[in-house]
DNA sequence: ATTCTTTGTCAACCCTATGGACAAAGCCCA
DNA sequence: TGGGCTTTGTCCATAGGGTTGACAAAGAAT
């Protein structure tokens, strides 16, 4: 129904808000920066940015600190970002154990406490997150723009958990709780999805529009940034490719389908696979050991894993065209043949000139990618920032 | 480079052209409707509503058309759009013929010219496009909008086609070429995103915010719709699912690759399967027509191109999460055994919750959704408008 | 006929970006 | 050392554009 929503109207107000933002980007974009040269860069006049530097100040985010070098006239007063001058909240609801930290305006972590979930489910586990959070505020912060949490699980735009299946959790309004319990603004998301903006925002200077960031571990699931922004899909289940079926006559998935993906190539299966090849190697960092000295039989394993992510990444390129994809998570442990065996699927699947530019990186383990993606989207929707580098 | 490029300040005159928009689009959408109402739609005051109205009005796209019903006061002043105030110039170019089309502001089409390609390509090509729309020009019409193409082939974002393989054109310039000869704005994009658009403009009033549209004929192409809007990827190749690799010791595709989508589930190649399976059939309506009399081989055939095409749409339910998917062209008049072959593969191969809400739908051989979908992206970059119903 | 509502418009006002002017502060060069 | 030239940051007047409040017109309700 298009006739009874409206797009919303524009606002002075607005205007105001995007420039602000614009200013703000700069400062904390471009280090230490002059009011002109900021002008220059924004198309602002200088007046402008005066103003809204002035604002910045008297808010805290932005302070000066001293003048530049003279470029043939009167030396510019320099502006940049008080880094310490908000603080973040933000929890990474793992799957062994939960983390909360404190990050400043450049996602550098504060402080951080980790508790192990040992089993802890249901309202325990929503206890210990409290607990979590009441830790890290405990101790000394700024003013605090906003908790961030990513966690597993399909969750609602509105930061409703549908179902986290080790958790026990299922429709669980975490965003409103949490906002009910503490005041600030609260952003749950998918911790696969925390992760691509994290790899997103982090990715340096020439990052791209688009990127797109599996994570492989004991599930398997990719966030989308598409044309720089998170993209969801009709109910929040973008992303989710770990239940596409990719054997049709495969092993039964605890989805209820034959084949998902998750079968072939999670952590779980990979094991149960070298279990069955008659391997006694017991974690992914074993397999890939084994497969790096030569054994041939882990080396089939690992390559068979790898294809079948492949397969699936060649798929996102022919739909999305998308240049940049990182592949993190647990399974990376395996190595290099594994990396290499995905890089040969996803070429041998996908169109030439679309692969041809395609880059699939190895994002790593990524330890506090969840916790820097729940702090970017915080940042992003509260200040308008962009994190990077 | 963020360093070098940045986001666009925002002024009075963009907010003025955002509510500007807003009115029109009330208008466009809501039929006769008073400026009290587009008032509350809006959240404009009736000040300004008034004022954007009588600026409507100056440039001949609204006109008063009389006084609604009272609600208890003073009877409105019923405002409407004047449809053929504008006229847009619109080219389908299509693997046989090309077509050129004046539409008005609801996407009706004024007149039309459609001439036999008969082989021609390259420049040849080029000057039957300059006389088609000459012809169109010659005849009488409303201020030219703007010019929009929809044309096989890969297409950039400026509307370059890269290549397009029947008509020998490389790395043309073609929207370029319109814009210098015409003077008017022009739009070129890939056929199956032309029709994406379509049908998800005109798809009523209760249309997702995702929409695939797929187009199955003698090549595989889709558009997708991503929050309302044309997704294109890194490179403007979003949507080319036909070389996606889906049987590895497939046949050979002229893409060099083997395999392809296209090799399996095109109109070429579903008549080169029924042949090799001894039919004698000539046409895909014809292999249709013996599917539905119960032929077992041409009902083999026939379900096995449904079936490669479901399961290319599972991917797209499982990467995207999108309800809405369209499949169009020549090769949808396989009839219903060919649908339900898709839909059962889809939902075969898809994650139960995503599949279930998933519509799959006949958009049928989609006669004039390029022409439309032209259209509709030269209306929305034009006026901001929304094409519907 | 009177009162109450709703509509459309006008005038005064406020918010915010812009353009011009100017002092301060630096470089360059005689 | 002083004059000319640039660049920077700010002040002031101006203008675009949405908002508020008031009011006449027009209709319904009593």
């Amino acid at each position: 129904m298009a006739r009874t929503e409206f797009p919303t109207k524009a606002t002075h107000a607005q205007t105001r808000a995007h420039n602000a933002g614009l200013v703000l980007r700069a400062v904390y974009d471009l280090g230490p920066i002059s009011r002109a040269e900021i002008a220059r860069l924004t198309g602002l006049t200088r007046t402008s940015v005066g103003e809204l530097v002035g604002e910045l100040e008297r808010e805290g985010l932005a302070k000066e600190v001293g003048r530049g070098p003279s470029t043939g006239g009167k030396a510019p007063t320099l502006v940049s970002l008080a880094d310490g001058a908000r603080h973040v909240v933000t929890l990474d609801l793992g799957e062994r154990a939960f983390t909360a930290a404190l990050l400043d305006l450049r996602g550098e972590i504060v402080r951080r406490t980790t508790r192990d979930l040992d089993g802890v489910d249901g309202d325990a586990a929503l206890t210990l997150v409290h607990h979590l959070v009441d830790e890290i505020l405990a101790g000394p912060h700024a003013p605090i723009l906003g908790i961030g949490v990513g966690t597993p699980g399909i969750v609602d735009a509105d930061g409703t958990i549908r179902w986290a299946v080790n958790l026990s959790w299922s429709d669980l309004p975490l965003a409103a709780l949490l906002r009910d319990r503490y005041g600030y603004p609260t952003i749950v998301t998918n911790d696969s999805r925390a992760a691509a903006i994290a790899t997103f925002l982090f990715g340096g200077d020439d990052r791209p529009t688009n990127l797109v960031a599996i994570k492989v571990g004991r599930g398997i699931g990719a966030g989308l940034v598409l044309d720089g922004e998170l993209f969801g899909g009709d109910g929040n289940g973008a992303g989710e490719i770990g239940h596409i079926v990719v054997e049709p006559d495969g092993a039964e998935c605890h989805c209820g389908r034959f084949g998902c993906l998750e079968t072939v190539a999670s952590a779980p299966a990979i094991l149960r696979a070298a279990a069955a090849a008659g391997l006694t190697t017991e974690t992914i960092q074993d397999l890939g050991a084994a497969a790096a000295t030569g054994d041939d039989r882990a080396l089939a394993v690992v390559r068979a894993s790898g294809r079948a992510v492949g397969a699936s990444i060649a798929n996102l390129i022919g739909i999305l065209d998308v240049r940049a994809i990182v592949v993190h998570g647990s399974v990376t442990a395996l190595g290099e043949s594994w990396l290499a065996a995905i890089r040969d699927e996803a070429t041998r699947r996908s169109l030439g000139p679309l692969a041809r530019e395609t880059r699939i990186v190895d994002g790593g383990v990524g330890e506090d990618l969840t916790l820097l993606g729940a702090c970017a989207l915080v940042l992003t929707s509260e200040l308008g920032l962009t994190v990077h580098r």
